[in-house]
DNA sequence: TATGAATGAGACTTCATTCAT
DNA sequence: CATGAATGAAGTCTCATTCAT
């Protein structure tokens, strides 16, 4: 299964696809203002436009709803990156591609990406392998891409540098989300953009040294 | 001034020091396995061996743990890094050196620097400012080697590509703390040093491109 | 607006006007025996018969009870005084109505006033202007009418005189509360009503001197 | 015993003297601020300039300090009072002269007075009657005086109604402290006093009525 | 299904009091 | 006699979760 069971009360599957979309968008509202711990659940279902009491009809406890904000935020980049990805494009090009526009998905959801990487960590042993599968999925797509164009000669890299290089990636963008306290100050997104994909592909780049 | 003041009830310096340390000692100790949030007053005091009362002695309010905690933490990397900063070579060199023993040094104090990542940001308005400020002084030092690196003519780097590679360093140093998960079961901390050095040295690299 | 808000986390006016008043009640049973600070929150859930988390779902702190009770005992004094006060009689009459109606009604409430003069410094800077202006009303009771004496030739009394006079009255009642371990031993409600309203007429009559 | 024991560790008279006074003058500007219950033993330490230590060694418990503090204040008090009333005056000018240097007193310790008066209700059982009987003996100078005068035919008042009286004037200038808030803004103590004294006289005066 | 009042464990924090130095 | 660090009981308040309606 990819995706962790929520146990809910209610039969209706399309009323609790709409009931959690709900909750999933109050909550990453309330998370962003003040993190997981601090918000309540009553917060939430009133934010959702419910009661406390209907809430639990569709979670059975509070850390559901970081699971499901969690999954929700990963789903988001994964199709959108997916989508990138699958463009018929030369590998480097796709490279280039995919990376630009991950961080600009990164800029635009800029809260949904900090709340997930502070308060990932609070996520149960439960959840938690499903979210870290989820990154992994993420790094795929880079690994992926990178992998091809080591296969066609764009770059010399080990199977080890490759991951390295897909992580690295993943990083940069985040970066961007959780030291926006000092990035924000020097760069705008277009010139730290520009500025990483260049430092990547020096970093990944044949020859030098 | 450099440090936030924790109010203490005792006089007694040298016991402030004493006591704090214990409190800092347990507090990084619970963090690591439940976080910041699921840990107890009481269980600290607990852990510091004394009793909750004693614990009030010497914090105000929880919070002051968490912010001891971190600017201890950066106190540890900071003197430890502007040690290995002053050595006698040359800037190349330095670099290499420094990153190096950065990440030794995040590898050694995994769990602290765990905590820190993933607690900063529960610290309050009030803490915040000196913990970023902190974490400014660390990318101080990358940025002042880079520099005279750049001055010597091993780098062609603009103002804003240092900062951005200093930050990418010390990020990539985080990385290997905060995605141990998954980093920890490809590479040994040499073999990711020796890859990170690598994109590091090539991605700050004049030719190429 | 003449009351101070009590913040409740309950919808349900009703509900809120029952649950209020058991806290009230509970509350007065309590202050009486211990005192405001030696009660505790628990405590008055307890006598109340409902639990600590249902207490605070009626109430924000501690101290909006100490106002709920003033205020309720205000009221109840100002609810039955106005009524007498608004009896069809002749001006001289009626204030010797009134008095003596409110020193039965002290004797009556004797709890619930030594409650209130003994705990009004506890009420919060928030809280004691609510108050104090209730006290204010019931003197107005007492001046409008000793106005009407004196308008009807009755008394020579200067507006401060008849002041005055409206807060001795006041303070005749309340001392049947807050001397009472003095006075019961020597007086009966009537005997002391009896006494008090000699000195209180001659107090303020024309002549004399 | 006319004072209730207060137990010290420490044997030297002179000291503990000197220590209560320390103690009494801090907890007086304390009790004003705050009231007894919000102050804590460690402020009044303080204030008095010494450790809490040393301020258990003159006092057994908390509630000490308050019984130190009423019956200092009750015998500030009596002292003065008993001074003025043992002058050589005729009975009714004595009276007179004993109520206007008694409001003058109450004037000048007003704070002194609210602290006895609102705090009061806080002395254990064990502390009170000793309290109590100091009013009492405040009572029984005002009675003393009234009877002489009721003695040499000034006024014509029952045993009941002298007690009455002197209870009055008590409370006629406890008043001018408790009810503060609302007096100051009226009248000045001069004005206060001529009102009352003039209430006072006509209320025990014979003819009338 | 939806509601929201009720619950109570448990969190943080204070402070009177003690006792070794 | 003086000190002040240590103690822990007890207080206020929060909030996830339940369940009768």
């Amino acid at each position: 299964m990819e995706k962790r069971a929520v146990k809910s009360m209610v039969k209706d599957e399309k009323l609790i696809e709409t009931r959690r979309s709900q909750i999933i968008k109050s909550a990453v509202t309330l998370f962003k203002e003040k993190g997981f711990h601090r918000t309540t659940t009553r917060e939430i279902a009133k934010e959702a436009g419910f009661s406390i009491g209907t809430l639990y009809e569709y979670i059975r406890e509070k850390e559901d709803i970081l699971y499901l904000v969690s999954d929700f935020i990963y789903d988001q980049f994964r199709v959108r990156m997916e989508e990138e990805a699958s463009s018929n494009l030369k590998s480097l090009d796709l490279l280039h591609l995919v990376i630009s526009s991950y961080f600009k998905l990164v800029d635009d959801k800029q809260d949904e990406m900090l709340v997930m990487y502070q308060e990932a960590k609070s996520l149960s042993k439960k959840s938690l392998p499903y979210v870290l599968k989820k990154e992994l999925q993420l790094c795929a797509i880079f690994e992926k891409i990178l992998t091809r164009c080591v296969e066609e000669g764009h770059f010399a890299l080990s199977e080890k540098e490759i991951k390295a290089a897909a992580h690295n990636i993943l990083v940069f963008g985040q970066m961007w989300a959780f030291r926006r306290w000092a990035l924000r100050s020097i760069y705008t997104i277009e010139e730290y953009t520009n500025i990483q994909m260049e430092f990547i592909m020096k970093g990944i780049s044949k020859n030098n040294k």
